[in-house]
DNA sequence: GTCTATAATTCGATAGAC
DNA sequence: GTCTATCGAATTATAGAC
């Protein structure tokens, strides 16, 4: 798979480094991702990486923040467009969860599956943004349950539901003729709506 | 939190090697993890460890066998003792997968994150259990369908956000005295069945 | 079955030439 | 901004004593 960033992420050669180290931090993790590797995929010696990067940690800690700043700015973009009643914003809220999550997959393993091997330090701005997402994702859900429009008892259980079925999209999905980026989030959206409102059982 | 296997799988020093790999790996994954670490989690100097395990590697093929051998049995019990109609079976089969991996998070994790660092050769067992995993997990769905319980166009779409739901758990539930694993495989059982069937809208 | 000592390699990162 | 050369530390694994 080629890897892929959101435009304004760098160009030139910082720009190559970022998508090889996105390729190779997701296919073999951060400790299994040499600093060699990385300069070989780029095309240049390891060295050189010290000239764009202070250090491989630095290379991981931009790809976390990139990813988590993405998908919160998709979620408040879309928030901020969306009439008030909870079924329309919960289906947009989970489109854009999902669409974000499938148009840069690799993106988005490598912000959720390598962000604990940044130092406290270097993560704390990345979690703080994670922190501000999550209060965002959830609070259709609540104000629908406040609303009496949705009926989930458990409203914690059915949010890390849909929330996982985003968060797994990017490790099988691949779009087809029959089945792209577009057609996976109305699915999903529609799935989250029949999970939060009442079945006929 | 302390790691746990299924019963039956070593005793002993080799017992408590797989039991300290499994928490390295989970939490700093296999490249993360050095044989020095896990000797000395365990009480020994790094040269013991092979005494009991050929190779780094194959610890980590034991795991990942344990894992997939684990999900698989309890799949095939459920299904054995299950009556044939497929909402039922749907219920039972989405209860065991996610008491299967919020009873041995740690394992499930390993199991799904790692596997990938294991040579082909080493791997090709623990893959041939996924994919009849994958075929027990999905029979029950695709009957449903052709019985005309449910109403999933898009099946594929669904059993993949349904398998999601409990791959996921491992990372984010923590047991409460009011939400136990049961309560949330009920939860999630009930969350499947919703997806599954024409909603009232 | 555990140890000390160590081999052989690779790691992240730096120095300094061009 | 890229290179060659290299440092110091860490890696997996082995040899051989006990």
């Amino acid at each position: 798979m080629e890897p892929r960033l959101p435009p304004g992420n760098g160009t030139g050669t910082e720009l190559r480094i970022l998508l090889e180290s996105l390729r190779l931090f997701a296919h073999q993790g951060y400790p299994g991702t040499s600093t060699r590797q990385i300069a070989t995929a780029v095309g240049i010696k390891a060295p050189s990486l010290y000239e764009h990067f202070p250090s491989k940690q630095h290379i991981l800690e931009r790809l976390v923040l990139i990813g988590h700043r993405d998908l919160l700015e998709a979620l408040e973009r879309t928030l901020a467009e969306c009439p008030p009643d909870p079924v329309t914003r919960v289906r947009a809220l989970v489109r854009t969860h999902v669409l974000s999550h499938v148009t840069y997959p690799l993106l988005a393993i490598v912000t959720n599956d390598e962000l604990h091997h940044l130092t406290p330090e270097r993560s704390a701005e990345a979690l703080e943004l994670r922190r501000r997402t999550e209060q965002l994702a959830t609070e259709p859900g609540m104000r629908g349950v406040r609303d009496g429009v949705f009926d989930a008892a458990e409203l914690i259980t059915t949010t890390a539901a849909i929330s996982s079925m985003g968060v797994r999209a990017p490790y099988w999905f691949v779009p087809t003729p029959t089945l792209g980026p577009e057609d996976l989030a109305d699915a999903y959206a529609e799935l989250a709506i029949r999970m939060l409102q009442p079945g006929s059982t």
